[in-house]
DNA sequence: TGTTAATCGAGACGGTACGTCCCGTCTTCTC
DNA sequence: GAGAAGACGGGACGTACCGTCTCGATTAACA
């Protein structure tokens, strides 16, 4: 429903229609029609989220991008996540849903590779490993959310370059 | 209204009462409660949008962001603008509202003093001017409206000096 | 709806779906299904309240009385008459619109015939007319909602010959 | 709970939640809210019904009915007794249990007398117990059902002496 | 004494109606 | 002739009960 008509169409009025389930079950279960849409949605797309340790952090970040990215733009990920970040700003649970089952652990887990490779002394020592997140990630929903603007797969290598290696001219 | 009691509360119904007006001539100026919202705060916030230019970028940069961060966290404009970037997700005369009257232009002030660096020589040549504003902007917005972890003006240094000298160890 | 399926059916729901019309408006015009049935019932059964005068006040009150006896029984009035009185006892709107549009001018009319009569010297002049009223019809209420028994218009005739010469001896 | 709150609240959930009990086992003796209040009701306000038997019919009516009189009016039942009436014309259970544990073996008490005085010569041979029983209780009932007009003991006289004695004038 | 059967609490569930709020369209009356 | 006032159909909200149902826990009778 979510995917069909998207996040308006989710009332538990028509939920509870389609599903033969009553309203009464719907509150009992879910908060609001945000929350049962958010976690029908993780639900659905289940994925692995394994993140690659090739021993090469560059191409690694660009592989782990890269199928973001395609998962936004080519798998339709797009408007139901925007939609339901969207939702987020306003309703507390679909928030809570959002953060805790997606929004965190993904940054944990990028965390933790780009942990290694400091160990390994790929990453400065005094990085700041959640604001090369930010950075990348952040730079996906900014254009995605705030700014509207079209991307696509192609940004993933300037992004994890820049991060990596600075804007700054190298002569400075 | 709208920093009163939120989005939410922004009805065409409660603003025509509020307001000694008619919903008749509230339709006839925008097209949902939403874009009223929007418009209504971006008059309501209007302020200097100048982009500094001391010469030295990173110090500009600094200043700029933390601007917008005290905005965000000091002026009371965390909620209305999460709320309205969140509405614009779903209502399209808000995203347009929004990225018209406010992100783009933005963006683009941010666009033409990282150009005037760009020539300076201060960034380098091959360098995506776009996506710096995405990794600077886009961070502060990633925790405000995806991750919903509290930040304030001290991230804004790290931001600037990863986004221009980059996260890799210089060894490499 | 009232005569088809009885007054439980009457639900403000039902009616809007099946009038065309929204609870809205059902709700700004009537304070419950109560009393739009017992305002559409009243609308519907009206008919003309003429007590009449042919100078025998026996035959009369045998008339009206008749009449009264034969719309519930024959005209099907026995059901909605009780249903609305049943939820009268709950519900004060139903209440107030069956004591002010039925049963109040009802009793006005067969008191002014009796007053009549009162003054031609063919009732006692101590005799309490409302209680004249209360025997007469209150008997047939009696039967009707709450000894629940059958009864026809042969009672009529027993009803006011005891009401007029009473039950009593007239020996003693 | 009939007292405190009204047949309204009489619910199964209710009940249920205040006695400790589970729906099922109400289910199980009741067939609705209003029979178990019904029953819960007589069972807390059963009273000797004896009626008097002094000899003189119109004292013993007077009694009989005044006490009637001052239960409802005084002694709180006028408010349960409407509702349970009220309902039983829409539930056939209370109905049902309103007839055969109250109304009907009360009018069965008052036949009984009545028929002592009518074998005593005290009422005439062809008047009809039924209708004097009607036009005694039920005149009560009426004004407290279908006019719900506002009446005291001091009703009785009148309605026991015009029952009897009839309120034609008796020149004629 | 241990096993089994019946009973009852707790409460989930599909339904239906409630009463409220807002949407977007419309008509009407007024300044 | 524009605008306020607000009626209206529509639809979602969140709540309360209904009547049915499945669970366990308790209890009682019986083995």
């Amino acid at each position: 429903m979510l995917l069909r008509d998207g996040m308006q169409a989710v009332t538990f009025e028509r939920v509870a229609t389609e599903a033969g389930a009553s309203k009464t079950t719907l509150y009992k279960w879910w908060p609001s029609p945000g929350a049962l849409a958010a976690e029908a949605y993780f639900a659905h797309s289940q994925r692995v989220l394994d993140f690659p340790d090739t021993g090469d952090l560059r191409a690694d970040l660009i592989t782990q991008l890269g199928a973001f990215v395609r998962w936004l733009k080519d798998e339709g990920a797009e408007q139901p996540v925007s939609e339901l970040i969207g939702i987020a700003q306003t309703d507390p649970d679909v928030a809570h849903a959002w953060s805790e089952s997606y929004a965190l652990p993904r940054r944990e887990l990028a965390r933790q590779r780009l942990r290694i490779a400091q160990q390994q002394g790929q990453l400065r020592q005094d990085a700041d490993l959640d604001v090369i997140v930010d950075q990348l990630w952040g730079a996906c929903y900014h254009r995605l959310l705030v700014l509207k603007v079209p991307f696509d797969e192609s940004i993933t290598e300037r992004l994890v370059t820049q991060a990596l290696y600075g804007a700054a001219s190298p002569d400075l």
